[in-house]
This record gives structure tokens, sequence and C-alpha cells, in this order.
DNA sequence: CTTACATGGTTATCATACAACACTGGTTTC
DNA sequence: GAAACCAGTGTTGTATGATAACCATGTAAG
């Protein structure tokens, strides 16, 4: 035995990998609403795993409400499949390819955001902004106050686009990707990089203030990418 | 043994009662954050169960953040009540602004998705997008199941971006969207509009399985700017 | 045709064992 | 005396097998 790692790689609990996968299923359609899953038997069989921990990620999606069972007959893929709430899973984002994926979508919101900011800001906004950079010049890097105020300025930018839920859907995204990296600890110290930092917002700032959108898109791409070096996943992204 | 419901009594799972159990004891102040929980032996003892069950409940409070665990160590309670939800006030959509700015919202997400799907489309994408293009055909314009297979259609192509939170994202916010625009009962019918809104779909769909990024992203961009159109949100769009 | 029973399959739960890891305290080594 | 090593103990993580409760289905008896 003890080669447990095959389908799901090592990294939280086996349970919380299986529960993403069936969840997966699901969200990808394989699974549509009322299908019935696999036996608890099969399903251990195919991810490798004892049928134990299968009935913990089953507890977990029955919690979630993805799913129901009943004693003797089998479980199912819940009809409604969404209430008013979106939930991310804190464990889930332990697994490289959630954290990467949550990224990615991070990268998407915060790059057109700037874009549009870059066309929409008003001077107030143009004031938020450049505050919050003065801010976070006077703090040290790396420390609490200076993410705190890293955070800030993406959300003054946010904003600034006007778009009443960017700033509560970027903020929930960013969120969860600022604990996942505090978490891993992956944080290097050093004051060429809160030079190198600044500058990169600083860059972006100079592009809303001057209205120009593709700049400040690219201005934006390119912080998030020296973001994704600093905090260690540089390279994983393919092309 | 076989007396296992004196502690807790019949109902719906055991592992569900054990779990509301500890987390009534966390919001009542008797497990403060950072204490750390009794033995899953303990637990099993008093509450009256296997520790399996104990277990089970333990997943549950884990992935929603309530509490923490390390293999050797022990479960603690979490320091944050982690605020992994997001919703969207429903009444609030009946605005105007609100509505626009979801859609936009909406937007970003699907023409970078379309995008990326370009990219990293795989085969069994394709065929799950032409199925539902397929589909679609087939059902009357404005009826309800076209209503249905237009939002599986975006669905597999957030699918295919093999991101794994851009199904979630993208299905929470055109959700909303699709609730409002049912709501205002602001739809026109015509056979024409069909004609329309397949051939947009289509070009979108041959771009992806061209692997063209840019051309996705054009293709997906018409087809959001004739939906809104059609929706009567024309012009209203600064820019 | 209806009812009762038998049978197989599935979940729910229990029980036990082992592996992986963390912590403690003593022993050895320098 | 201090640091490194090591064994022991307790805890979580996982595997495995067994039993009870329950559902669905088919079959025989009435």
């Amino acid at each position: 035995m003890t080669l447990k790692l095959d389908k799901v790689n090592r990294g939280p609990h086996l349970s919380t990998l299986v529960a993403s996968s069936i969840s997966r299923e699901i969200a990808q359609g394989r699974l549509r609403p009322g299908d019935q899953l696999p036996t608890e038997q099969q399903l251990a069989q195919t991810f490798g795993v004892s049928r134990n921990v299968v009935r913990e990620a089953i507890a977990r999606l029955r919690s979630e409400g993805r799913i129901w069972s009943q004693q003797g007959r089998g479980a199912f893929v819940a009809d409604q499949p969404n209430a008013t709430t979106l939930t991310i899973d804190y464990e889930a984002l332990q697994q490289a390819a959630a954290f990467q994926s949550l990224f990615e979508l991070r990268g998407i919101l915060e790059v057109e955001a700037a874009a549009l900011a870059a066309k929409r800001r008003t001077g107030d906004d143009l004031t938020a902004m450049k505050d919050a950079l003065v801010t976070m010049r006077d703090a040290p890097y790396g420390s609490v106050m200076w993410l705190k105020t890293d955070l800030e300025f993406h959300k003054t930018v946010a904003a600034a686009t006007g778009n009443l839920y960017m700033v509560q859907f970027l903020m929930f995204v960013s969120e969860r990707v600022r604990e996942s990296i505090l978490a891993s600890g992956n944080q290097q110290r050093s004051e060429d990089l809160a030079a190198v930092t600044l500058g990169e917002h600083q860059r972006i700032l100079d592009a809303i203030e001057a209205g120009d959108g593709d700049e400040a898109r690219d201005a934006m791409r390119a912080h998030l990418h020296g973001a994704a070096n600093r905090v260690g996943l540089a390279g994983e992204q393919p092309e």
C-alpha cells in the first residue's frame, strides 16, 4: 500500500481533495443535478483512498448543500446548485492548482479594473490612490501595515471603476489570495523589492491619471506578474 | 453497543449533530479562538459515537473555516471566523446602475474566459460546446429551454478555461443577471434574433476551436454587446 | 391484483489497526 | 554545562472489515 498520492497529490487532507474533485465534476457539468453519484465503494476505488475518506468528503459536500444522500439509496447531486451566496473553500486553496486559479481570476479582474479606472477615475479617486501610495511608502516592506495599504491601493483602483460590484468581488478574491500567501509564509523581505513594488504601483497610478487604459492594463499586468514572482509562483503558468 | 442515541437524539446524521454541538460551543464562547479541542477519542466518548463520526463532523467544521487541525497535534478553534461568503442583494439589482455594473463584471469575465478557453480547450470541451449549441438550435427562441442551453453554452466555455473558479464565479454572476432580465420581462421575440444570436455563438465557438484568443475575445465582446441591445441596455455605456 | 417475503445493494455507524507527525524527556556526546 | 541525538507517548490521518438500517426489486402466496 502506502502509495496513495497518485490520483490526488499530497497537500491538505485527502478528503479535501476528493471533495474538490467531486465538486468540480458538478461545477463543470459532468455531474448534473439529480444524478446519482457512484457508490462510496466505487468512489473510494477510483480515487484510491479508503471509504472513510470518501465519507468525510461527502459529509462536507452535503453540508455545503451540493449533494444530498439517503441511507439505502445513495447520494445525489442537489437540484438547486446556487443560492445567493458564493463561497470559497479555504482548505481547497492549499492546492497549488486552486490557488493558481484564484490568482488568475484576480488578475483578470485587476487588469480590467485598471483599464476602466483609467477612463472613469475622478479627481477624488486619484487623491485616494495617491494617499494610499504615500502611506505604503512609509511602511516597512512586508509589514502588516504595508500589506494593508497595498490592499487599500488596489481597492481605490477598483473603486475608481465606478462599478458597484468591482470592489466587492475584487476584495473578496484578493483576501483569499492574501490569506493563502500569508499561510504559506512564502515571502521574501528586501528593501529592493519595496522599491520595485512601489515603482510598479506608481506606473499604474500614472497610467490611470493619464487616462491611458491600455497602459494601465499593461502596468497592472506587469505588477501582478512581479507579485507572482515575489511569492514564488513563477513559471508555473504554461505559455 | 447499539445504543447510540442517548446524548444526541436521532434525526439527520450523527456527524451533523456533533458538528452542530461543537459549533454551538464555539458560538457561545465556551471554546475560544486558539483553544484546543478535546481529542477525537474524548469527543467520541463524550457524544457516545464512534471516532469516525467525530471525524466527519470535524471535516465539516474545517471546511467552514471554524477550526483547523494538524496531524500529531490536535484541532484548534480558528482565530478569524473567515467571511468566506460573498452575497449579492437581489433587491439592489433592481436599480439600473447596479444591474449595469453586474453586467459589466460579467462581460469582463466572459470575454477573458473566452480568450483563455481558446488557448486551453480540450477535445471534450469542444464537444460539450457543440452539443450545447445544437440543443439551443432546436429550442424555440426565448423559451425556457433556450435560455437554459444558452447558459449551458457559456458554462462550457468557462469550464474550458481549466480555471477551477471561473465556472463558479461566472455562473454566480450570470444567474443574477438572468434573474434580473427575466424579472424585468424585457425581451423581444423574433426568429431573426434567434439566428443572429446563434451566429454570434457560432463565431465564439469557431474562434475557440481555432485557438485564436484575440478573435474569441472579440467574438464574445460582440455577443455580449448584442445581448445588451436585445435586452434594452443599449447606448447606456459611455465610451 | 394485491400482499408478504426474500434478496441484493447502499448508506450509516462501529471497531480496530497502522502510519505519520508532534512533543517531551532523558541520554549521549562534545 | 550545553547541544545533539534518540526513544517513547499521544494525536491526527488513513485503511480495513464488520454490522445495522434502509431502499428497491423481484417473486411467490393469497
